[in-house]
DNA sequence: ATAATTTTATGACTATCAGTCATTCGATTA
DNA sequence: TAATCGAATGACTGATAGTCATAAAATTAT
């Protein structure tokens, strides 16, 4: 009988619908304020059952990243697509970066923290490992638009694609952090709107790509 | 009688004692491993104590990250007055950030998590609020430095100096982070050095100052 | 010198929460 | 109908941030 099957795929559809709770609660109240307890009054289970299919908070709460970088590499996959020029594409890709961070605030910021934090990578089949797959599938997409620069023209070619991408990356996400954490704060206490400061970093790392 | 001056004296070097161990504890065992129990333990005092000069952990972290800013700071200083060109400051900044990075890692590290919390600085008096002004304070070294480059006209001057302080420090914290917690990561992954990747972006953001 | 007052320090206690585990429940199979 | 097995439970434990009534020490007033 196929029995097993079926088992495997209900206890795929509970998990993914314990990570649909978990993300209602963690982008409501926040993940220091929000408590497995929640998490399991929201998926309707007990906090047992949690632990059954996460080993910890961390582990639920990397779970929810993964789908913001899914969802980026969605985006950075649609950016490359659109513009031809390799340059283009790398401009694309930053507004695209910086357009996530608005319209998806909630995934951004839970990989702000994931970003921060030293995550451990050795365990086996872990949700971390999962997330540090699609990041680094997101960095390819990045370094394969610089190197179609480098070939028709519009980027210099003494740079390493994937070195750039990984600096361009660094380089976006603290930008970005800068702006979701410290821009009210900037703009109250020195008049500068955060648009502006992501508009002026995307215009020079446009220009330090430039032959 | 001059006794209320030094018990405000006395009160201060209490405080740096309580910060002194709070650093040791934080810096060997991590933020999150060390207990305020570990602490009081460290400063031969009791928890209760603790509270009287902290109002939170949260707090006491604060003033050990206040150290490593004023340490930043300096650094800073000493840069710029080395070189004599705006952009040659620059770069000399960018290099006193990374060295920074390396030598006072645990520091930087502390600073890390600053960066990627979103810190209430709303309440007076604060260690958050020092943390700021200090924050402040090295950006202006920053943006004064790019001011004498525009001067000088070894950087273009389309820039608005505070506002391009604002988008280095973003990149390059963005990219410091980057280097401290995926670095080694990074190095195993994908054989990258950690600092190639600082030197290059180095060189990418002084690009994209230059006329 | 002594009592009264004010400041500083204590540590037992509370509240909260991540994570565990013996037990129960329910579905599948024999 | 009984036996088996995986899924789910929730009371419990351990850890720890933060509190507070009380004590000790220092300072000031009598």
């Amino acid at each position: 009988m196929g029995t097993t099957e079926r088992r495997e795929r209900e206890k795929l559809r509970r998990k993914n619908e314990i990570i649909d709770s978990a993300e209602r609660v963690f982008f409501s109240k926040g993940l220091d304020q929000s408590t497995m307890d929640d998490v399991a009054a929201e998926a309707e289970l007990s906090k047992g059952t949690l632990y059954l299919y996460f080993k910890s908070k961390e582990e639920l709460y990397l779970a929810v990243n993964e789908r913001g970088f899914q969802i980026l590499q969605t985006l950075f996959s649609e950016a490359i697509s659109i513009e031809q020029n390799g340059l283009d594409k790398i401009r694309a890709i930053g507004q695209a970066y910086f357009k996530f961070a608005q319209q998806y605030s909630d995934y951004f910021n839970a990989m702000l923290y994931y970003e921060s934090r030293d995550i451990d990578f050795s365990i086996e089949n872990s949700c971390a490992r999962a997330c540090e797959e699609v990041g680094t599938e997101t960095l390819k997409i990045v370094a394969s638009a610089i190197q179609t620069g480098i070939v028709d023209g519009s980027i210099r070619s003494d740079l390493d694609p994937f070195k750039t991408a990984v600096v361009l990356w660094g380089q976006s996400s603290g930008i970005v952090q800068v702006h979701t954490l410290k821009g009210q704060h900037f703009q109250e206490k020195h008049k500068i709107k955060p648009e502006e400061i992501m508009q002026l970093s995307l215009e020079m790392m446009a220009r330090s790509l430039q032959v």
